[in-house]
DNA sequence: TAACATTGTTAGCCAAATCTAACAGTTAGC
DNA sequence: GCTAACTGTTAGATTTGGCTAACAATGTTA
């Protein structure tokens, strides 16, 4: 139970909390520079910041002591870090430059519905999960790069029991 | 030529010129409590973003007179309205429910680079494009339904000259 | 341990995008 | 063609999340 009076965080709320996590689990601790210059944002931005997420439960921050994160957000970290691997991975896996699929990760993880989340991580599951390359990603790679549908998707198959 | 003072819009002036085109190709012209009432803010807003993006060139905007788009706002509506199709139809491809697909599109669209949003269009037209719906694309249905990887994917296949 | 360097904080400012309340212009019905 | 209803605008406040400049705490080292 326990009233959770969880209003919804905004992109940028979320960000300090995920750079947070990533610093802890890189490092053991995060500090204020450190998470300024990573967030491109000046010292006093992340203080105040940290002000309002320690009201709101999601960082423990005292200050010139440092700042963990609660349960709370230690939870959100982890939903917003594993949805940024699923949406790199398959950016990547569609053929963007890892530099545009890691930027647009981190934007995007912040604006989409869990469902989506959820239908994106089974996506990139069924295809990394294959016993090798499936053939329709190696006939999407041709596709990009000769602007021609391959010819075996053109073709009778027939299947044999193994 | 001429000098293209062109800063990177924010989301929601995107929002409002793809809101403006939607209108006029769908009704002919754009009024304040529509973009409002689609948008989700009050006419107040509206009148003050239409200023903005007069200014900007995006738009030709007279008081009480209404709004079109000029041709650079025109461009970039249609940009975003192919960018919005295009990410709508991939997330309904996987499965994500129209309304989620709808809402999400609406958002990403905004923040995606420009190269993230032509490799996407590449797959989508290379699944859409195919003679009919790709076995890899059943597959994933059946996966998602069962948590399964369908027989078919486990099995040796062999391909005949048609 | 005193002084300096580094790090973090406070105070006060700004810009974007929203809002409400009050006002102005436009349009339709009588 | 007046007037009421509707539509659009202005003015001014609010919120969010940045910023700079000045200050305070901490840590380091001679």
């Amino acid at each position: 139970m326990g009233t959770d009076t969880t209003k919804t965080l905004s992109a940028s709320e979320e960000s300090y909390i995920e750079t947070i996590g990533n610093l802890i689990r890189e490092r053991g601790y995060a500090r204020v520079t450190e998470i300024a210059s990573i967030l491109n944002v000046k010292p006093p931005s992340v203080t105040n910041m940290l002000q309002k997420l320690d009201e709101q439960k999601y960082v423990t921050y005292k200050r010139y002591r440092g700042v963990i994160l609660t349960k709370k957000g230690r939870s959100l970290a982890k939903t917003l870090e594993r949805r940024h691997n699923t949406l790199k991975r398959f950016f990547v896996m569609i053929g963007v430059s890892d530099e545009n699929a890691e930027k647009d990760a981190c934007k995007i993880e912040h604006e989409i519905d869990p469902e989506t989340a959820k239908k994106l991580a089974k996506f990139v599951e069924f295809v990394q999960s294959a016993p090798r390359t499936p053939p329709f990603l190696e006939h999407f790679t041709q596709y990009l790069e000769t602007g021609e549908r391959p010819k075996e998707c053109k073709v009778k198959i027939q299947i044999k029991e193994s």
